[in-house]
DNA sequence: GAGTGATGATTGATACGTCAAGCAATCCGG
DNA sequence: CCGGATTGCTTGACGTATCAATCATCACTC
């Protein structure tokens, strides 16, 4: 047992432990929201938002894959099974025969925009609108600061 | 397409934003960390720490599943697995014969105490070093009230 | 006290994420 | 150029999460 260890105090512990069960259930409830009343996953969501954000659509694995800080072979994975759905194609690259891109289909398309404000307004009914303006800018303030931290000192 | 959804503004995208990517850096990087470092995952964690927070280390897979937030499946296949490790027993219910009990073991318990000084180390290194006292008090009363919200209102 | 429904847990199918290994295509130092 | 290192993506195996279906037991009612 060591003892140099900085244990936390209560009031530490308290918000510590508040805060991984907001994440926890707020993560729980927006990811099956989006899982029973759409047919997208959050997954396939993030990688939707991203394509849509992109000119024509197309983007390479590797981008989409750091945007999302996905592994690649999740990438892989997971755009092999939305390929399936028929929510994006795979294309080869011709510039580097070893990349190749993720382009949204039109059904793809149709699907995000079909899900886009579900997602909103479970956003705004679940989280926002219980947080003030001020909480939310503090939140956001934290939020960047110690993304920006563990982006620094890679584990 | 709606007309009546309320769009995020611009601030308000950036904040969430900022927020679900701190979710995913922080969460992956302490699952990470427990998983490499300790031979405990996240979740067997999550399970140990209930288990000595209650009188025997004895706690009925329905309550266990309750306070964690699990599906009960979930909890049967995990304590399967870490009944497997040696981690935990199963125990039968002499009252309900239905019902089961979740046991840590000598080994369950040697392996939290070997795994919660690194937690707390990487909770501190992660994040709370990069909050001030005024921040996480803000962050707390966030969580709780919005936990509270989700509680009120079953999916 | 038999029938019906609810409860506590298990199981199997399927989907997902991670890791390590693999395979091409490309880059680059000599 | 040529050979080794690197890059970009794929693959397979494994552990894990979810869902629906199942089973045994219990509770309630008539």
């Amino acid at each position: 047992m060591e003892n140099s260890v900085r244990w936390l105090t209560s009031e530490e512990q308290h918000a510590w432990r508040s805060f991984v069960r907001l994440h926890e259930k707020l993560g729980g409830r927006l990811s099956r929201l989006l899982q029973t009343e759409s047919k997208v996953s959050a997954a396939d969501f993030a990688v939707l938002v991203h394509l849509t954000d992109v000119p024509e659509g197309r983007q390479r694995y590797q981008d989409l894959a750091r945007e999302l800080e996905w592994e690649k072979s999740r990438m892989s994975h997971h755009i092999a099974r939305m390929a399936g759905r028929g929510l994006v194609v795979r294309e080869d690259c011709l510039e580097d025969a070893r990349g190749a891109f993720v382009v949204i289909t039109e059904a793809g398309r149709a699907a995000i925009e079909a899900a886009a404000p579900l997602h909103v307004e479970a956003v705004r009914s679940l989280f926002l609108d219980h947080v003030t303006p001020a909480e939310l800018r503090t939140l956001g303030e934290i939020s960047e600061r110690v993304v920006a931290k563990l982006d620094e000192d890679p584990s």
